[in-house]
DNA sequence: CCCTGATTCGC
DNA sequence: GCGAATCAGG
């Protein structure tokens, strides 16, 4: 049974968890695939929007910016090599119940600093510090670690956390958003 | 022409 | 599952 090797996004392969968890805060922030792609290097935009349609994550069309696709979905994509006339695609369903999901409060900033400021008021955040986003960007309580990152725009936690595949959990789980600070 | 995201298919 | 290629719109 030579299944697909379906061996999950672990260390050392592209998509880490580290790095999910950066695709995940980066899109929350709302920043374009393109900025993604290029925060994480590596990665193309069209690697990004790939994977965050996978995580379920699929943007969302924001109507209200200007600019950025609002167009409907039931566009073909180029017929490659053959029509294959694959299954109907469903009238997808619209889960509109609930809180304001990912998509539906994203922003539009021009970059990562920028969404910085907007998102949280990172003024004492000029260098050297922290830039691990703590809880979701929506939250009010969202904060950064702003712990001393001479190294990287880590600190040496989440440092540690950005760069290798390992997902140090803290002891009692992750820190809560409002609680989320690096020890300087 | 630049950008954006969305979709699909092949690997 | 990942990503290039392509489409489509602003």
């Amino acid at each position: 049974m030579s299944s697909s090797n379906s061996v999950f996004a672990k260390a050392g392969s592209v998509w880490s968890e580290a790095r999910v968890e950066r695709l995940n805060a980066l899109l929350l922030q709302g920043l374009s695939a393109s900025q993604i792609a290029k925060a994480l290097g590596g990665v193309s935009r069209n690697a990004v929007i790939g994977k965050s349609h996978r995580l379920g994550l699929a943007g969302g069309s924001p109507p209200s910016p200007p600019g950025r696709r609002a167009t409907i979905p039931a566009r073909a994509a180029r017929p490659r090599k053959a029509p294959v006339p694959r299954c109907p695609r469903p009238p997808t369903p619209e889960p509109p119940s609930g809180g304001a999901s990912a998509a539906a409060v994203r922003r539009r900033p021009a970059s990562v600093v920028e969404a910085i400021g907007r998102v949280a008021d990172l003024t004492a955040l000029p260098r050297r510090a922290c830039r691990w986003p703590i809880g979701d960007p929506k939250d009010a309580a969202f904060s950064w670690c702003g712990a001393s990152a001479p190294l990287g725009p880590y600190c040496d936690d989440h440092r540690a956390r950005a760069y290798r595949a390992t997902p140090v959990r803290v002891a009692s789980g992750r820190a809560p958003a409002g609680a989320g600070r690096c020890a300087a």
